[in-house]
DNA sequence: GGCAATGTCTACCAATTGGTAGAGAATTTT
DNA sequence: AAAATTCTCTACCAATTGGTAGACATTGCC
């Protein structure tokens, strides 16, 4: 079946796409040309723009998804699983940005398919913030409203790792040791904001 | 002369527009249709689309830089500095939503004028790191790599602001309420984060 | 070999895009 | 009042857009 191959190729191809010059800017034609095909290879596939469109929304939200639930599964508790997750992000954002430019893309209020990505991604939120009220019952995280904090936690992490165009704009250009020192930064940021009053001495 | 007012009327609505749908969503007869006036008006006012959207875009940039400057010489030091901004850019955002969707769209790669919001935002840049760096100094704030300390404000607050649509898309409608709430919680975030080691306790 | 299903293509199309040319008001200058 | 300038308009246009119709090839099945 190679069919389906060329079917794999265009969803991951037009998430490339669509993540890095956003849906409106992507034409099926340059698209095609892309993939070395002919428009009307495409529509075979997905019967129309949007239609790829969505269907690329939910193939990331799946990947999204095995993402975290990868990184949810250790078993660790308070900071050491934020940690967990935050690098998990990171990574993801480093060799496939264009997922986070979906997401950018994707939480458009006119985006065409604004809720679409809101509601495959919102069991995990769900699962997050459960995670999060349980640590702060427990003491092993600052007390606070949860779904804000999972806001502010979206924002930093989400915010830093796609803002790598910002500190581009702003002059200097990322290299392997920034992007690692940054990580750092904004982990000592979110430790010094998550971590519990009592003083507890972090662990390097 | 009422031309410049009609190219007042122009910049204004193109800011929205571009904010909102983004570039390459927005066309000039849709934005003329809102604007009650032909294309050929805007063309005339404006030589080319890209043309318009480097107008639109340095208007933006002057209008932040004023903000920042009404925020930053009311003589505040330490964390009420901070705040003092924090406060302002969430007003801004609040009455003018389309100003950070406008600062996403420019700060993507692909962007037409990828570089030139970062030009004039520059010189804002640098004074907000030499203060953050001399009140680290000052010891009136955590000490850390002050470039990296602004990109994590950079995300914490304009992610924040900016990710309203987020939460609709998780599914709790933002209300007043809740934006008040999110801001308070944002400067708890801010505040933790950046408080001297020193135990300090804030004053509410 | 025949045949049906699958997959990619060529050939079009109507609508929309950014942009040009220049006519016709309105206003200002002389 | 005439002339020049400023501003907005109508009339087009070439290129690009997403999408339709259907020919042509390839594959697996009988």
């Amino acid at each position: 079946m190679a069919g389906s191959d060329t079917r794999r190729r265009i969803l991951d191809t037009a998430l490339a796409a669509f993540g890095r010059d956003g849906y409106a800017a992507t034409s099926l034609d340059a698209l095609a040309a892309e993939l070395g095909v002919r428009k009307q290879t495409i529509l075979y596939w997905f019967p129309s723009k949007l239609d790829l469109f969505e269907a690329v929304v939910d193939d990331a939200a799946e990947g999204l998804a095995d993402a975290f639930d990868e990184a949810a599964t250790g078993g660790l508790t308070g900071l050491d699983q934020v940690q967990a997750i935050v690098d998990r992000v990171f990574r993801l954002a480093v060799h496939r940005p264009e997922v986070l430019g979906l997401v950018r893309e994707v939480t458009r209020p006119e985006s065409p398919t604004a809720s679409r990505l809101g509601a495959r991604i919102r069991p995990l939120y769900d699962r997050a913030r459960d995670f999060l009220m349980r640590e702060m019952e427990a003491g092993r995280l600052r007390r606070s409203d949860p779904a804000m904090l999972l806001l502010s936690l979206y924002s930093a992490v989400v915010g830093m790792v796609t803002e790598l165009e910002v500190q581009r704009a702003v002059g200097f250009e990322p290299t392997l040791r920034s992007t690692v020192m940054r990580r750092r930064e904004l982990m000592r940021f979110l430790r010094a904001a998550l971590a519990p009053e009592s003083p507890t001495s972090a662990a390097p």
